[in-house]
DNA sequence: CTTTTTTGTTTCATTATATGAACCATCGGT
DNA sequence: ACCGATGGTTCATATAATGAAACAAAAAAG
């Protein structure tokens, strides 16, 4: 692994919502060696990517961080774009929504809405979620190219649940089906007892860069909110794609 | 340096407004070999802090960003604190007004609100702005330890415009200045035809942690001007430094 | 369409940099 | 004062970064 790996490895780590502090926490989360978790850190710290509390010693993210988010997000408002339909989508239905957008081959959480009830799926910003095993990565890859499904479905597909499609076909059959549904499900495919339908989210060019999901505790995924929740990611996903290609749609219900 | 530096370096640049997007030009604009370069920004994708667009092959900011910068504002949410007086304040006296925080050895606009006029100061946000060249910076050593105004005061200060104080001398003096008055002045230090006023934001320890400043073209600061806008950023700097402790005061108006 | 130029990509010997085990320093608790 | 835990430092060694050159592929020019 490359050094600048290892030192944005380190960011991950310190964006966790628990997230260790000392440096010792942070080099054994990590697995560095101390002596190389420091100098990553200094050097983090030097570029404002990481403030070292002078007091307490403790290290946090550092305001670099966020004149970069809002360059990004300046440039690529697919925040602000999806964050009114999650945030509408969320309320109608008060299950848990969240926008995912594809990047260094999985798909981050970028914007969660969650729900009220009080058994309800609890997810964390900026989760990064396998395109094999969560109904998000189904759709996604429903809507990319064969070959890049096919470059997915044939590495090495970790292991989760009973649910989880592990062989090349049990995925390409997934992916298939989603395809000709408009919408993916995942029935427990990453951990037990929660259920996501999910839709892709498409630029322009028709090419997917994110999806829209819901994810629930299995036993509110009846058949029949099954259907209704599926509809309504997809025309949710659609809605945003439309938004993201200029127009501005008005709201619609089924696919 | 490091190669977690020039790491970052490129995302810098990638960040600015006019940023080149090919890999030739980001090599240009670093100072970085070609192949370096390309190295660099590989590895920045397969973390999902670049994408590479997959045609043109342009280098853009990714996702990845966004989701630390959303963690670092969730933890510490200077932003969102100081954005409603930086706002209130632009628009009452319809001037630039801007916020800094301060990290690794600068100060980094994080908020910006641009006058209407059509003679304005106009600011990028994530400029990095000297300690010794700006109000902001005057401002944010008035409310240091005189250990710290003595470790900036020793190095070598870059000389930007007629005004700007290099000497160890002028510098002090500059600050001590603005700790009797109460806020920082600015006369043309960075840029010819710029003045500012400033003054530092603290936290809960009385540390300096940033600054709220107003920049205008030199011919509007007119002395009575420059008291006006001098006791309002003053106010505006103490109302966030409230804030931050927890308390929410009622709007102030001078110091 | 062909030539020229520009831009992106790969290679590999050289060099610089990162590494981590061992050691030291400092702090808080008893 | 002692102890344990944590942060910080050193330096010989291993590893990874570097950049010149060669190559490929696309644009731009003719």
């Amino acid at each position: 692994m490359g050094t600048v790996s290892k030192a944005l490895g380190l960011l991950d780590i310190l964006a966790r919502t628990h997230a260790p502090k000392g440096l010792t926490g942070i080099a054994a989360a990590a697995g560095f060696d101390k002596s190389t978790t420091r100098r990553l850190l200094l050097e983090l710290a030097a570029n404002g990517y990481v403030v070292q509390d002078s007091d307490s010693r403790d290290y946090e993210l550092g305001p670099a961080l966020q004149v970069l988010g809002k360059a990004r997000e300046e440039r690529f408002p697919l925040y602000r774009t999806t964050q009114p339909f999650v945030r509408a989508l969320a309320e109608r239905i008060d299950e848990t929504v969240h926008a995912t957008e594809y990047g260094a081959g999985t798909l981050l959480s970028i914007c969660i809405e969650h729900s009220t009830k009080a058994n309800r799926v609890i997810l964390d910003q900026g989760q990064k979620l396998p395109l094999h095993a969560t109904a998000s990565g189904i759709a996604f890859l429903a809507a990319s190219t064969p070959a890049f499904v096919d470059s997915i479905a044939r590495k090495s597909l970790p292991h989760f649940t009973a649910t989880t499609p592990t062989s090349r076909h049990s995925l390409l059959r997934a992916v298939q089906e989603a395809a000709e549904r408009g919408y993916s499900i995942s029935n427990q495919s990453l951990e037990e007892g929660v259920s996501s339908v999910a839709a892709a989210i498409c630029n322009q060019a028709g090419k997917p860069i994110g999806t829209i999901a819901i994810a629930v505790p299995t036993l509110r995924m009846t058949p029949k909110a099954l259907v209704e929740f599926g509809a309504l990611v997809r025309a949710a996903a659609d809605d945003v794609s439309q938004h993201l290609a200029g127009r501005k749609p008005a709201l619609r219900k089924a696919s």
